[in-house]
DNA sequence: GGACGCATGTAATAGGTTACATGATTAC
DNA sequence: GTAATCATGTAACCTATTACATGCGTCC
């Protein structure tokens, strides 16, 4: 999987393994992260498998560097993997698994968690609202063979996601508080 | 966080690691899963640590069994982090990974994949429709103190989470193929 | 001189999946 | 007999995180 997003990435451009890490620091495509520790071994993974070409690159006033290329090969491995078969997704969430003791605490405590909760992710929104502004004022994010267009998709979803999410911490803090009035 | 989870089920009834194994078969709380073979020594760790009691049971016309139970350390540790800090979430889905090369492929296929994405996590929410009307009859979703409160919650976030990535399969799908007519 | 960014790696540990393994009882 | 359910475990493997490690160049 995480060999996937590094060819999704070097499918837009070509890039070092440090420039792979900086992009995967924050998620790519909003739902997907790595670390330069794993992104390494995986590109040799990936260089020995030929899906990916590498070249060095001299710099001057600065560390030389490895650029890593798609190949061909690498193309057809990414493509046919974008509309095959997709396993079961086996969602993983600490938040809700911890909503799912919440009967444990006092409401107060539980309710002031989730607002908090809430606080955050109305954050991300914002800032994903913001990239939404930027992105939209081009031409391309309505072309469906272009890269921004699949950014623009996939921050769409990123938004839908804070904003469920959010709406949902909300909800759980008000019903929280709502009990003891009512 | 597997032993939160073995934690939270155990806070609401005794179960042997079968038991348990079942429960978190499909996910607890909709959003965390486990087999068997992590539920096991998860158990042995628990009860090394004092967080649960284990206790025997003789059966006839099946084998016997190991009941685990939640100490009062483990319910104090279970309370602690339900309102603790709650590290970032590293957001982590294939569906969207793959959006973001979908550019790669032509828009038929591509929306063809998501309209069947679509279908699935329709067929999902409507499962957890049906959750909610039978767990809403019980007046128990009212009170934040009862477990099914709880439960109730997860599965609305469930329903929300299902809901908002269908309608975004929905909005993309209609996308990849309203740029090919318009 | 020290902090920071560029650039690349390895090692230890933790978490999780798949497969291997055993053995009892019940239902067909 | 044979498949399914109950019941419990281990081992190999893969993935991911944290920490350790190095070295250059620039900016203050």
């Amino acid at each position: 999987m995480l060999g996937k997003a590094v060819l999704g990435l070097l499918a837009r451009e070509s890039l070092s393994g440090y420039d792979l890490a900086g992009k995967l620091r924050k998620p790519v495509g909003f739902f997907w992260h790595a670390r330069h520790s794993q992104i390494y071994p995986e590109l040799r993974r990936l260089a020995e498998a030929g899906l990916v070409s590498q070249r060095r690159v001299d710099q001057t006033g600065r560390p030389d560097k490895v650029v890593y290329s798609i190949t061909s090969s690498g193309l057809a491995v990414l493509r046919a993997w974008l509309t095959g078969p997709l396993p079961e997704a086996s969602a993983r969430d600490e938040l809700v698994l911890r909503a799912y003791s919440l009967w444990l605490t006092d409401p107060e405590s539980a309710a002031a968690f989730m607002r908090d909760q809430e606080r955050r992710h109305r954050g991300r929104l914002a800032e994903y609202e913001g990239y939404r502004a930027d992105i939209e004022r081009s031409p391309e994010v309505s072309d469906p063979g272009t890269p921004l267009f699949a950014t623009y998709a996939t921050l769409v979803r990123g938004i839908g996601y804070e904003r469920e999410l959010a709406d949902w911490c909300a909800w759980l803090a008000d019903r929280l508080v709502a009990a003891r009035e009512g």
